[in-house]
DNA sequence: CTGTTAGCGCGTTCAC
DNA sequence: GTGAACGCGCTAACAG
C-alpha cells in the first residue's frame, strides 16, 4: 500500500479512501491511484482490514457430511445468497464428530468469521458455546439442539414422517420396519416420533423389534437390515430415515434376492439427485434443501448487518412426498394389498425443480 | 490478550509464548496464563497473528461443482491431510464459471490464504494469474490448463477412455456414441482423444455424428442423447464423459422405452457412491478421487512448508474399470454379440474401497 | 525464563 | 481534498 501511495504521489490514507470507496477523493487523484494499483498488481490485505474493521466478510458453514448431497445443496443455497451480499462462505466438514465441530468453531471464531450456519453433530449446543459467549451471529439448520437460543431453519420432520409412513399404511402395509439414524440428532428423534405416531393413529401396534437406530450411513443401515432379515422378522415395508440408509437397505435386500417393491417396499426421507434412477426408483420425502440454505443465510445476514435483532426465529419448511416406484404404489392392485385392505392413495407425481415451501411458525 | 496478561500478572509476550507454545515459559507461569485464558474465555485473533506471521493457516480449494461427489470426495481427501497438518480448508464453488473463479482467487488471496488447490473452470490459467504473481503455492487437480507451470495431480484420461471404449468394442459394439463434456477442459479433450484412439485402433471408422460435446450436466446430456435418438442414428452403445451425463443419457433412453443394456449399452467415466444402485447398475471408469485430494494437499503442503521447491511435479493417477450391468457384459452370450464378434473380456469385479493407485510420471 | 519494543497493513480520526 | 499519526491484536527480536 505504501508502494502504491508512493507511485501515485499520495499518502496511504488516500489510497485507502480510493479502495474502500469512502471519503472524498478527486477524480484525478483516484485515477492515478487506480493506475498505480494496476501497475503494481496490488492486492489489499483483508487480514489487516479485518483487524481494523472487526469484520472479515466471511461466514462459516458447518455441515456434518460433505458427500451428502442434501448438505451440499444447502450449501449452494447459502453460498448464492452470501456471494450476492459480498460475503464468502467457508465450508467445514465436521464428519458427524462433535470434537471436530468444536475444533472448527474455535478455529473459525479465531479467524473472526462474521457468522455461523451450523448443522450440529451432537445433541447439545455445547460446542457452540464460544459463539454465544462472543455474541457471534449463528443460525442452526436442519437439526435442533438443546441449549441454543437463536435462529433456526429446519424441516418438519414429524409431519413429514407421519405422511411418509401413512403412505405405506394406506398401501396396506402393517409390518413396517424403521431404520433410523443417530438418535443424538433431533432429526432422528422427530422422525421416529412421526413414525410411531402414524402407526398408533392407524391403530397398528408398534413392533419394537422392527425399529433400530444407529448412524446415518449406508453400511450401518445395510448391517441392520441384514440382521432384521436374518432373524426372519416378518415385514412388508421399510422406512429409512435418510437417502443413504435406503441404499443400505436396498443392498441388504438385493443380496438376499428379495424383490423391491413386490416383496418388500422401501421409502425414505430426503431426496437425492439420482433417487429417480436408483433401482427401483425411490419414493422419498423430499426437503427443500436449497431453500433451507438461502433462508438460513438470509436470517444470518440480517443479524450480521444489524437489520434484525429481535427474539429467535424459527423457520419450518414442509417436505413433500415424491411417489415413485419403490413404495409399490404403482403396482397392479392385486400385488399391493397385503391385508385385504387396499385403499386408494392420492398419487403425488414426482416433479423436478424444488418449489419453495416455507411455513413460518412462531 | 492484554486482559489475559494482566489477570495472569505477566506481559502479553508471555501470553503469546504460552499460546503459540514456543519460547521458554516456566510451568508455573504457564499454568497461571492458561487459567486466565479459561476464565476470560479468551480466543486469540488469527487475523492479527496472520498479519504478523504472514501466514493464515488456511488453504483454498476451488472446485467447479460442489454437488458432484467426485469433487466432494477430493475435498475430503484434501481436508483430512490439511487438518492433520494444522491447516484449515476453505472450499469455494466456482460453478464452472471463470468469472466466479477469478473472484474467488482475488478474495482468497486478499485473505492471505497460504496455498491453492484448483480444478480450473476454464481452459487457461489466466484467472490464476495473481497466484503466480504473488508466488502463492498452487496445485492443480483433475484438469490441465494452458499457461500454468506448477504441480498438478490428474487422472490418466486418455488411457482410461481407451480402456473404457475398448471394453465396449470387445463386447461387439461398433456404433458407439460419445456424449462429451465441456471441451474447454483438458479432461473432455483427453477423453475424446482416448475415445477416438480406441476406435481407430480397432479399425472402426469414427462417426462424427455420434460425437457431441457441451456441458457436464444431466439435462444437457439428456437433450443431446434425445436429439441423437430423434434423428434415428443407429447406435448400440453410449459412452458418457462423466457420471452425471450417464444419468442424462439414461433418462433419454428410458423416456423412449429403450432397454439398457439389452438394446443400448451405457458406460461412463467417474464413479459415484450410488452408481451401483442406479438402474441398471453402471459400468464406470472410476478415479481415485480421495487419493487425488490427499496427494494434491501433500504436494501443496510441501511447497508451503518450503520442504520442496524444485521444478513442477506431475502426478498421474490410473483409473480403474468397474464392470457392472449397464455395459451388458454379463448378458447371455447371444444378446451381447452385435456383430458376430463376441470376444471375451476380462471381467474386473466391482469392489468397494478405493485403492491407492499412483503412477508418478515425469 | 520474562518484559520491552517495534512493527505487520490497514482504516480512521484529526488537522491542514 | 489530502496527509500525519495512531492503534487494531499479535509475534519476533532483543535486553535483562
Amino acid at each position: 500500500m505504501r508502494d502504491v501511495a508512493r507511485r501515485a504521489g499520495v499518502s496511504t490514507a488516500t489510497v485507502s479512501r480510493v479502495i474502500s470507496n469512502n471519503g472524498y477523493v478527486s477524480a484525478e487523484t483516484r485515477r492515478r491511484v487506480d493506475r498505480a494499483i494496476k501497475d503494481l498488481a496490488y492486492v489489499p490485505n483483508a487480514l489487516a482490514r479485518g483487524l481494523k474493521t472487526q469484520r472479515s466478510g466471511i461466514v462459516a458453514l458447518l455441515i456434518p457430511e460433505i458427500v451428502n448431497s442434501f448438505y451440499t445443496t444447502v450449501c449452494r443455497g447459502a453460498e448464492d445468497v452470501a456471494n450476492a451480499a459480498g460475503f464468502q462462505v467457508l465450508v467445514g466438514n465436521t464428519d458427524e464428530d462433535v470434537a471436530k465441530e468444536r475444533a472448527y468453531v474455535e478455529l473459525m471464531t479465531s479467524s473472526q468469521v462474521d457468522g455461523f450456519i451450523v448443522a450440529c453433530a451432537g445433541h447439545s449446543a455445547r460446542s457452540l458455546r464460544p459463539l454465544t459467549t462472543l455474541q457471534i451471529p449463528t443460525v442452526l439448520i436442519d437439526r435442533k439442539v438443546d441449549g441454543f437460543a437463536g435462529d433456526i431453519v429446519h424441516g418438519d420432520n414429524v409431519a413429514g414422517m407421519i405422511q411418509l409412513t401413512h403412505h405405506l399404511i394406506a398401501l396396506g402395509h402393517r409390518r413396517i420396519a424403521f431404520v433410523n439414524g443417530n438418535l443424538e440428532t433431533s432429526v432422528a428423534r422427530d422422525r421416529e416420533t412421526g413414525f410411531r405416531h402414524a402407526l398408533i393413529e392407524a391403530g397398528i401396534a408398534v413392533a419394537e423389534d422392527l425399529i433400530s437406530a444407529g448412524t446415518w450411513f449406508i453400511d450401518d443401515a445395510e448391517t441392520r437390515v441384514s440382521t432384521l432379515l436374518d432373524r426372519r422378522r416378518s415385514l412388508s415395508a421399510i422406512v429409512a430415515a435418510n437417502n443413504f440408509m435406503a441404499i443400505g437397505a436396498l443392498r441388504a435386500l438385493r443380496r438376499r434376492g428379495i424383490q423391491v417393491p413386490e416383496t418388500v417396499a422401501i421409502v425414505c426421507y430426503d431426496d437425492i439427485e439420482v433417487a429417480a434412477e436408483i433401482d427401483p426408483f425411490l419414493t422419498v420425502m423430499a426437503q427443500p434443501a436449497y431453500t433451507m440454505g438461502t433462508l438460513a443465510m438470509q436470517l444470518l445476514l440480517e443479524r450480521i448487518g444489524g437489520k434484525y435483532n429481535g427474539p429467535p426465529r424459527q423457520v419450518v419448511l414442509a417436505p413433500r412426498l415424491l411417489v415413485r416406484r419403490s413404495c409399490g404404489a404403482q403396482l397392479p392392485i392385486g400385488l399391493i394389498s397385503r391385508n385385504g385392505n387396499t385403499q386408494a392413495e392420492p398419487i403425488v407425481t414426482a416433479s423436478d425443480g424444488e418449489r419453495r415451501q416455507t411455513a413460518l411458525t412462531d
